[in-house]
DNA sequence: GCATCGATGTGTACGATGCCCACATTGAAG
DNA sequence: CTTCAATGTGGGCATCGTACACATCGATGC
């Protein structure tokens, strides 16, 4: 009895509660915003009582820092599988449409990964890092060394931007294709490599 | 007694706690951040009863709305005020470094105003689209009209993505100076204008 | 086989919070 | 001076995070 979530033991001891408690919050926090999730709920999502989770996070922080390493873990892995384009240009929006996309897969965890609940915890900022380090590996073998920091930041920043106000849907309610055309526009006009790259200039005719 | 905050009022009546349910609550803010803001010490802070701010916020979220809307309409005021440079890209740094300046000045204010805790209250909304309103207005005299909507979009994004990672202190904890000077160079490489604009090419030598 | 022990889960408890209710106080209008 | 609506107070409830003591179990040594 009891075991409403994959319980691996038997009764008492539940066999791996580590993973189930980040798969139980994963779905509430998929399901309502972060902040309204209660380390309770996710012990009882888990089918354990309210203080089992103590045994395996110091925290609630713990706990929400681990989800979004989780997260940070899978977002890098979706970078890292965009085709290295011929193209820069394709290489950067393919990998500004992952991001957003997995921000759109999953804004709980992408609101969690961001937000101040657990953004100064270790974990999350190592997870961070190797993820923005994949990025940065990629830049690094299309900009010039000068460029690179700067390019670097900006489009983690830009791409960041982006997926926030797709979460907050203050850019509408777009659609999958539709957000990622979204994306592609803002990119190629931000930096400079329209779909007609002879334009007239960077800001228009004056 | 009681009264450790601006009081108008004699004793039992406040006089205008509602502004300073807002004064108290910007004071809380920017020492802790929001989420471990509570409404019944803002209730403290401004020296009523945990109750007496419901007379004036339907809840704890219009309360956070009403304060990120005055976050927002300051925001405006700010970048409103940047001067119709000769130079748009002169004009759009500008812009970038009043608003990244606005964060670091009140980093509690922008992480509410930006966060989920009351993102989608009306209140916030309508001061966001008003702030976002003039950045429009600026861009509308300088791009031409097909890279309006994505420079808006982007250059917001933009900003917004480079003050969470300053405010989270992932770009290292530089001077007002310094991260002035990182916007610009950020702005200036992701739209193309680098100091020397004659640079070979968006990402650089084969 | 069986006792033992560390790891893991439970139960109880405390302070704090958001918010609902009924009540108290007040300044101003009649 | 009375009355009333606006405003602030106090008590109460469900919930939360988490500290403490206790219960239960699987592996380990004999």
């Amino acid at each position: 009895m009891w075991t409403l979530s994959t319980s691996t033991g038997s009764g008492y001891h539940h066999g791996d509660l580590r993973a189930a408690l980040l798969d139980s919050a994963l779905a509430l926090l998929d399901t309502e915003g972060p902040g309204e999730l209660s380390l309770r709920a996710v012990a009882r999502h888990a089918g354990v009582s309210p203080n089992a989770p103590y045994r395996h996070y110091r925290d609630k922080e713990a706990l929400l820092a681990a989800l979004a390493a989780r997260g940070f873990t899978e977002l890098g892995e979706r970078l890292a599988a965009v085709a290295p384009g011929d193209a820069p240009d394709a290489e950067v929006i393919a990998m500004a449409c992952a991001a957003v996309d997995y921000a759109l897969d999953h804004p709980g965890v992408y609101r969690l990964m961001f937000g101040q609940a657990c953004s100064s915890h270790p974990d999350t900022i190592a997870a961070s890092d190797a993820a923005i380090a994949i990025v940065a590996e990629r830049i690094a073998a299309i900009a010039e060394p000068e460029r690179r920091e700067p390019l670097r930041i900006g489009i983690w920043a830009l791409v960041h931007g982006l997926s926030t106000l797709l979460l907050d849907e203050r850019l509408g309610t777009p659609t999958r294709a539709e957000a990622d055309a979204l994306v592609e526009t803002v990119v190629r006009t931000m930096l400079g490599t329209g779909p007609d790259v002879s334009a007239p200039g960077r800001w228009g005719a004056p």
